[in-house]
DNA sequence: TCCCTGTACTTATAGGCATTAATAGATCAT
DNA sequence: ATGATCTATTAATGCCTATAAGTACAGGGA
């Protein structure tokens, strides 16, 4: 809180005084509920706060049981991480520029510890801002349903489900995108394919892509045998996976993270294996951990800017009472052509099932 | 607000009500100011707490105590750009860092424009927060200095100055380090040197920077015709400094910006001049618009991270009055060994002064 | 008995704002 | 002139907590 210059605190009692009016005239300039107003006391008001540099402090604001035009970032981890990984920085962007536009500004919580708590000593710092935006791998959904029972407003960015609570979030539809990618190679003429991903894959995303993926799949009239779905506990395997689809003729990939797909990419290099020659790969969006790259891979992009900005006005259009809580919002992921697809080598005559994988490739589903 | 289960809020005077008190009691036992409670008093009040899940509302507590405890940050530039450029993320990790630590939360402000705006309709947003970390290459002093008026706390990160107008701020030594790694290409016998910039380099921080260059070279008592400074309109230039710095016999470089830097390392690599058995090059700091590099370069890193945790502490420290305002503090480079520089290949005897460049390499100073 | 000194609390207030009920003043009809 | 009806503004209240100031009571000394 500003002191004035001269010493004392810039309350609406001071401008007040400044204005010749009672602080309660303020108050109701302050909010715009001035119609009653005569123009000469407005503008008064408006000089005096416009020579002072006053701004309501939003403590008493909250408090009082106003609003005060802040929205509050939560971020189940550290929102500005040491290795330099860009996994928030893209939602980021959007939501300031969203928030800048509606004109809010952004409260961006601070708490200790790799897993961050919304509620500390079962209170919530979230109610200092109006609403919050809500990011996250690795959310603490006990909190979040804490949070929706008190029926705080928040809106979170990525698809997350509570069972028997409604949330609101914006997601981006990994299940569309990851069909879309699957119809792709079927009409490049692939027909065996395999779904790669990393760590028994990411959470609700991961299986929002994987449904995608069975979707299209069926839809071709290929069955679970003939598209499996291998779980990779390291990128130090991608070469043994790559024995194993080559092995069994499969001619394309799936590949959930990004960075598995690059180090399948220095497994092809090893081996004179070219892509997407001998074998195509597509990335699913999911870029953790890589920095740049030398592959212009094909699959999709998540858009995580537009989801920042998309949440950011659900979450105001919410607060503003423009839309009944609690509602979803699905985002288009960008389709990247690129060039690590294309036609098979040599077509198979269709049918035969892909084999169980050698070693501990476990097929689930 | 978080509410009560049961419908009203929970409060001190709730408890109080139940554990047959004053709200003044239950305070106190919350704060664990009850040394003069009787055991039975303060007993009673926690078996109501324990009861009720009661925690004190951080809300009001604020409210009473007369500080927010947030921190606003205010970028002159938009903190999440659109072409991927870090250039602030350093700063915010070590705030984010620090800030937590002190159980601070920080206010980013969002605002229209490339410019952004301190004063919007002549009002201070700022005055949200307790007191504000200010970013930016670009700022606009006037509105500094008019903030610095107005007596709100600030700190800036970099060095900055306003005629007559002390200012807060906590600057990278780019003096000491530029003076530092000056030296060390003397020690390695260069005698040949050139400081190059872009774009008439980065007002303050360029400025210190050519000041340690030209400092570490008198005390070698080279006189400025032989420690030219060239201002380089644009890295496409990078091939035709280097023409001049060989032509005339320079051994070693001192670049502020590492994207002249790989501009240089590249038009070496056209004429098979090898870095740093031909020529040493030194980077001082400036990573703007870098995004990884296949070299190692020599010189030192601007310490971001520290430099934004130091700010931060400051503010806070002058918040709480442990420091008086103003306050200027150093935060000292990290120097980078490196492979770009190296013994200087055939010492020259020393004396000759550096000719004039052929083109338009215009000498300042 | 009266005063004094603690002790164990309670009362009152501040902190800055939003909000509602109340009031003074002006205008109008009768 | 009197009350009725508006209109512009204010006084009062609540939000929840921390804290300074105050009070009631007990025990001890003179």
């Amino acid at each position: 809180m500003t002191a004035n210059p001269r010493g004392g605190r810039l309350t609406q009692a001071e401008i007040a005084r400044i204005a010749g009016v009672s602080q309660a005239t303020v108050s109701l300039v302050v909010n715009g509920r001035d119609e009653a107003l005569t123009d000469d006391t407005r503008e008064r008001v408006r000089a005096a706060i416009e020579r002072t540099g006053y701004v309501a402090n939003p403590i008493a604001r909250v408090l009082a049981g106003g609003r005060n035009k802040l929205l509050g970032v939560h971020t189940f981890e550290k929102v500005f991480p040491l290795n330099g990984d860009d996994f928030y920085f893209p939602f980021l962007l959007g939501i300031e520029e969203e928030a800048e536009s509606l004109g809010y500004d952004l409260l961006m919580f601070t708490s200790s510890g790799e897993q961050r708590r919304i509620f500390v000593d079962g209170r919530s710092r979230l109610n200092l801002a109006d609403g919050a935006l809500l990011l996250g791998r690795t959310p603490d959904m006990a909190e979040v349903a804490e949070l929706a029972r008190l029926g705080y407003p928040f809106v979170f960015i990525g698809h997350r489900e509570i069972p028997g609570q409604a949330l609101s979030y914006v997601a981006a539809d990994y299940t569309d995108a990851t069909a879309a990618v699957t119809r792709r190679l079927l009409e490049l003429g692939h027909r065996r394919l395999a779904y790669l991903r990393l760590d028994a894959g990411g959470g609700q995303p991961g299986a929002d892509r994987v449904a995608g993926y069975q979707l299209a799949a069926r839809s071709a009239r290929l069955g679970p045998a003939a598209t499996p779905l291998w779980d990779v506990s390291g990128v130090d395997e991608a070469g043994a996976v790559l024995g194993d689809a080559l092995d069994h003729g499969i001619t394309a990939l799936l590949v959930e993270q990004q960075i598995l797909a690059e180090a399948l990419a220095a497994a092809c290099a090893a081996r004179s294996v070219s892509i997407p020659a001998d074998i195509s790969v597509a990335v699913l969006g999911d870029t953790i951990g890589v920095r740049g790259s030398e592959t212009d891979w094909s699959g999709f992009q998540v858009p995580k800017r537009e989801m920042g900005a998309a949440a950011t006005r659900l979450l105001i259009d919410q607060l503003e009472e423009r839309v009944s809580r609690p509602h979803v919002e699905s985002i288009a992921c960008r389709p990247v052509e690129g060039s690590s697809i294309g036609p098979v080598k040599t077509p198979l005559a269709g049918g035969a099932a892909v084999p169980e994988p050698r070693r501990n490739r476990s097929i689930t589903e």
